[in-house]
DNA sequence: ATATATTTGCAAATAATTTGCAAATAATAC
DNA sequence: GTATTATTTGCAAATTATTTGCAAATATAT
């Protein structure tokens, strides 16, 4: 239930905020703003899903990421937080299971409370080796 | 010696390239395009830039990453290789020595041969919080 | 030295993201 | 439950990073 996660998080509740995080939820992959845009059913503008995202970002509920396409790239992780492996050829994409963890002692050396991260492999995929 | 460098990774090697990989060794720090041409003392146009910066990411030469300013960053790390956190509300940035490693699990589950990755921390700086 | 392959410069196009402000909506206090 | 305050939204326009196609120049291979 997304009105629980936003007041957890501080942030107001609102109908355009829950409409974005269902759409990222059932989409089960990382998505640009256009795809949400193209999936609304209700009327949002575009300026409202980059400053929701942004915000869902900063407070950590979702995943943003950059595969160097050039747009930005968001994932609802829920209890399923991953990574990726993007090929720099046909830029075809794999999940995979690995993630760095354990930010603990950056936080104690660096005084930075982390709220989200990012982390991307990139490579040639088999077809284009 | 970075002549050295391209050849070994079947670059062509050309004035424009090695000037670009000495301004990026000389500043120490991830640089913007914007920084590079104002660092230049020969002119080499924009384009060229962006096409011998990405020639370099996807070779694995320099490191390739993405602060959320809207702009791409690029450093030479050479054996000093490091990543960084970054603060969402003044972006001031630290480097971290924390670094995921052992890609070989990924690259035999996927088939996929990887050349580079990226890794970056996002929270409040002290200031901040 | 010549032929071939790659890189560069240029100018224009493309497309993502941000900004400021007024109206609407949500949260808080009473 | 109503009033007050704080936050969010829509809109239209501006901004700015990045990409593209092609001809000339330069590097590499023969």
């Amino acid at each position: 239930m997304f009105k629980k996660l936003l007041k957890q998080h501080n942030i107001s509740v609102t109908e355009p905020r829950i409409h974005i995080l269902e759409i990222l939820k059932e989409s089960g992959e990382p998505v640009t703003i256009d795809y949400i845009q193209k999936k609304l059913e209700i009327s949002i503008n575009q300026t409202t899903l980059y400053r929701s995202l942004k915000k869902f970002v900063d407070k950590g509920i979702i995943y943003q990421t950059d595969f160097r396409e050039g747009v930005a790239y968001f994932e609802y992780h829920g209890k399923n937080h991953h990574h990726h492996i993007s090929c720099i050829s046909c830029k075809k994409r794999q999940s995979i299971d690995m993630c760095p963890q354990n930010f603990t002692r950056v936080e104690k050396s660096s005084g930075f409370v982390i709220t989200n991260h990012m982390f991307e492999l990139f490579g040639l995929c088999e077809n284009c080796l």
